[in-house]
DNA sequence: CCGATAATGTACAGCGCTAGAAAGATATTT
DNA sequence: AAATATCTTTCTAGCGCTGTACATTATCGG
């Protein structure tokens, strides 16, 4: 079953290689009977262009490569899915490299642009500081998500972190909170997503004249539901008192919620617990769950703004845009209550 | 910024481009001075093979296809991380497609595979029939996941869904449940993959000599927890009475206990509720959630098997395995009670 | 009715890398 | 020392498609 190859409809067809590449290309100045004789050869041969040889000719190939720490962290796989469905509407396609939140692995990423596997990279960076990426950075287009790294040269789009941390406390004393925690402080993200966020949270306590008492900063291990259940199981177990909490991302928020139901404290009664992401999980669990919401779709599409100019030719200092966010507001922590 | 390639590898280190290539490729019959040489010359260049070129030239992408409906669902999404890391783990690299269950879509997955981009394909229809793909299959591997259709020419893993649909019946009747229900059929599913799982609901019935009351087979509009909410919704305010329910799958569960929830019934006190996939979801619900546990590594495993085999020549009747499964049992549907 | 402009079509040199044939160099054997 | 075997390296023809340069026809105003 060998594939069929340009040539052999050119020579099925009594043309040159060329003409029928035209006929592909659907390039306008093609006589009408030759485009008629030469699509009767395609389809009568069944030929597809083989894109791997197209790509070598033309220098593109299409594709552009997502680089995220996980595929199934819901936040990940809900913003994988509207840029799979973005490149689809500007004619790329979508490669997902999973970093893990490995070094090496972040690394290998930047190395890889450089093989001419894609045309650009969208990459949301979680261990690589900022000079580690701006010594890799060779040529190849490129665009940061997050709040990690920012070198000058590269465009970069994220949300204010620190004022949505700063909405989702001021939320929470709104409603009478006053022992307010913020879950989600991890040793191994160096990146300074979560110091954003813990800033704004303090910025919050500050307005209200709350003084911070650090046995109110939760730590977790790592960024799963089950890691946020242990630290807030852990902090009730050692008898600290709080009446609302902060959570650096929804998965975190899921356990603490469960933390709090299993400890027969009632959400938001007891405490209000407040989420990030805004993940499809938030309307599901009960209660339904407050949570930062950033304008994705605007994020996806600064990216590819970003991205497809880099493509272009832009060769200038990097770009750095900030998306909107809102407070979905759910059971969890509602408007005062 | 020109691209470094082979031959100014070659120049600077005042070799052939073969000798470069056998250096890259670690051919043993290179003299250690040479390869000292060369490997330095491409040190200082910064070289990486153009992958495009070296695909073109050796007729193998490196990578493979991945087909599923929908990214952010948990279960695929979950399934993609583990399709993911098995591919790095045997070389290869995966392009995920998402086809939204559009058959148009679907069919796309097909005909692509012949455009030489991927090695192969691991596809799991919803909405293509066996007919359909048996029609588009041309010579490239595949492999079908999922309950779907099976042309006889193709491989095809999946778990076995009757079986399986019959423990979670078996299981709530044997913790005294009397009236089940079924959550989860859908008009456009015509993939048999649910009526397979309604089949071992019904033969689990028969059973324990319960009679299928049609009206405990709920219907949804479509795979979101917010159907299954609605249609359990509307059971309840229909004022049908059950006491257990198995649903199609996870997304529907947390559907399912969230309106159970809001209608002020206790799970599993008045309803006990069995999910499928068993994804993350379903350890951090309130209640937890018993799934449906399709044994995933093994799947994955399984599926990249044969698809290696098909990669390798193998040419011949499509293999069909089965995969087992287990039952995960949590609060939502804990052993007798 | 002619040269000029536009419309069509062909030829062919790459894109960067691979791999088999062939050549050159060195080692082993008798 | 000649002959054979074994390494090591070079040469070069593609992989399938694109795009430029050029050849060949139509089209057309004057």
């Amino acid at each position: 079953m060998a594939r069929v190859r340009l040539i052999d409809v050119a020579e099925l067809a009594g043309v040159s290689m060329k003409t029928v590449s035209n006929v592909v290309h659907s390039y306008p100045h093609v006589a009408p009977a030759l485009r008629e004789k030469v699509q009767a050869a395609i389809d009568q041969l069944g030929y597809r262009p083989n894109l791997t040889a197209r790509r070598l000719a033309t220098g593109k190939t299409g594709m552009i490569a997502l680089a995220i720490p996980e595929i199934d962290h819901p936040y990940f796989s809900e913003l994988s899915r509207q840029m799979a469905e973005e490149a689809t509407r500007r004619g790329y396609r979508v490669i997902i490299e999973q970093t893990l939140s490995d070094p090496d692995l972040e690394r290998a990423v930047l190395s890889d642009r450089e093989a001419g596997l894609v045309d650009g990279v969208i990459f949301h960076p979680v261990r690589m500081g900022t000079l580690d990426i701006a010594k890799l950075d060779a040529g190849t287009p490129l665009v940061l998500l997050g709040e990690a790294a920012m070198p000058v040269m590269t465009d970069h789009v994220m949300i204010d972190n620190v004022s949505a941390a700063l909405d989702a406390t001021r939320h929470l004393l709104a409603s009478g909170c006053r022992r307010i925690a913020f879950l989600g402080v991890i040793a191994a993200d160096i990146t300074g997503s979560t110091s954003q966020r813990l800033l704004g949270y303090q910025q919050g306590l500050l307005e209200a004249r709350i003084r911070l008492d650090p046995e109110l900063v939760f730590t977790a291990l790592e960024f799963t539901a089950e890691a946020g259940l242990r630290s807030v199981t852990d902090a009730i177990e050692r008898g600290v008192r709080f009446d609302g909490v902060v959570c650096r991302d929804d998965r975190f928020a899921i356990g603490a919620l469960k933390a709090l139901h299993d400890s027969g404290r009632s959400v938001p009664e007891d405490v209000a617990v407040v989420g990030w992401d805004n993940t499809f999980l938030a309307a599901y669990t009960s209660p339904t769950l407050t949570s930062v919401a950033p304008k994705k779709t605007a994020l996806v599409a600064a990216a590819f703004d970003l991205l497809e100019e880099r493509i272009g030719g832009y060769r200038g200092v990097g770009r750095h845009v900030i998306v909107g966010h809102s407070l979905e507001v759910r059971e969890s922590a509602p408007h005062a209550f």
